[in-house]
DNA sequence: TTTAACTTTCAATAATTTTTGAAAGTTTAG
DNA sequence: CTAAACTTTCAAAAATTATTGAAAGTTAAA
């Protein structure tokens, strides 16, 4: 496998692997770009390389933006803006948990609260309803704790205390 | 709110949170309907709650079997299937981090491999894929390690240690 | 200013994913 | 066996999501 091959290999399963997590595959293309890329790319660059169009690459480098985890840039002499993408794991890990517990648990959560506090009427459906929900707020809040655990520490703590437990 | 506005909203939030972790609605819905129904359900009972076509159901309920998660069952006297889901929330839990890892994780942990394997021609942009993939393929590592460990478990393992974390 | 370089927006289009429903398939009672 | 009850399959249709590209918007050099 060479330099080419490697490169489009990394982009294209990080496009789909995006698609899991819940960024759309373009976003996910342009991001394994600028994170490979020892430097940053202009708008040109990207469409170039990943074959898409304007604005598709305008919109999604938007979106990477907002979550975090792609900087606008300049460069010396050049009139347009270049992009880079965070370069740490460790940083790029713990946006991704802030993020996922943000968009996602938190809502969850507030949802799970509300329905097992609905008033229990004595009947076998509703016990069932409050019960289960009740279980699936704990697991979630558990999850949640962990993921702002994670958001809030230091560089390297994600590794150190992971490997405690796998161990 | 009451019995059914709080299934309802248990059923929709659980219904599109599915597609944040790769499955589709109806099928997030289908489960999210047997979780907290006291008794297993027949297809036409599902197909009526979440006014879904036969075909729909059917082809979800098995998407949910070869996970792991719903079973298919008799009643005594009705000719008909029926279906009840895992009703432990820990072995949910068990069940979807195995998945995950399976099927997400793994086969994306190969090609991080192949790539961070590369000959190293001495050129940044190659030293610079190297490097990153290589980052990338430690902390894919011990994200699986941890779910393998979460999904080889017994029942209460996750919430207790993931407890002492949080603290 | 003006104008060229560049970026964003968004309606239209394309691609993908989900859903349907009816035909084909399977199972079991009689 | 046959027929009725039930389930699965899958091509077509619908719904959703992603992408394009050109017009509108912005910025900065001259």
């Amino acid at each position: 496998m060479n330099y080419q091959e490697a490169k489009d290999s990394f982009i294209n399963t990080w496009g789909s692997l995006g698609t899991l997590w819940g960024i759309n595959k373009a976003m996910a293309q342009i991001h394994a770009l600028l994170f490979i890329s020892p430097e940053p790319l202009s708008m040109e660059d990207i469409m170039e390389e990943l074959h898409i169009s304007r604005g598709n690459t305008s919109m999604n480098l938007r979106q990477l933006i907002d979550w975090g985890i792609v900087y606008k840039t300049s460069v010396a002499g050049e009139r347009k803006e270049f992009f880079k993408s965070e370069k740490d794991v460790q940083e790029l890990a713990r946006t991704v948990a802030r993020e996922r517990s943000r968009r996602e648990i938190q809502p969850t959560l507030k949802v799970l609260k509300d329905v097992c506090s609905i008033e229990d009427d004595g009947s076998v459906k509703t016990k069932e309803l409050i019960k289960k929900t009740k279980e699936l707020y704990e697991l979630a809040s558990t999850a949640d704790a962990i993921l702002n655990r994670i958001a809030s520490q230091e560089s390297n703590w994600v590794t150190k205390t992971l490997m405690k437990l796998v161990k």
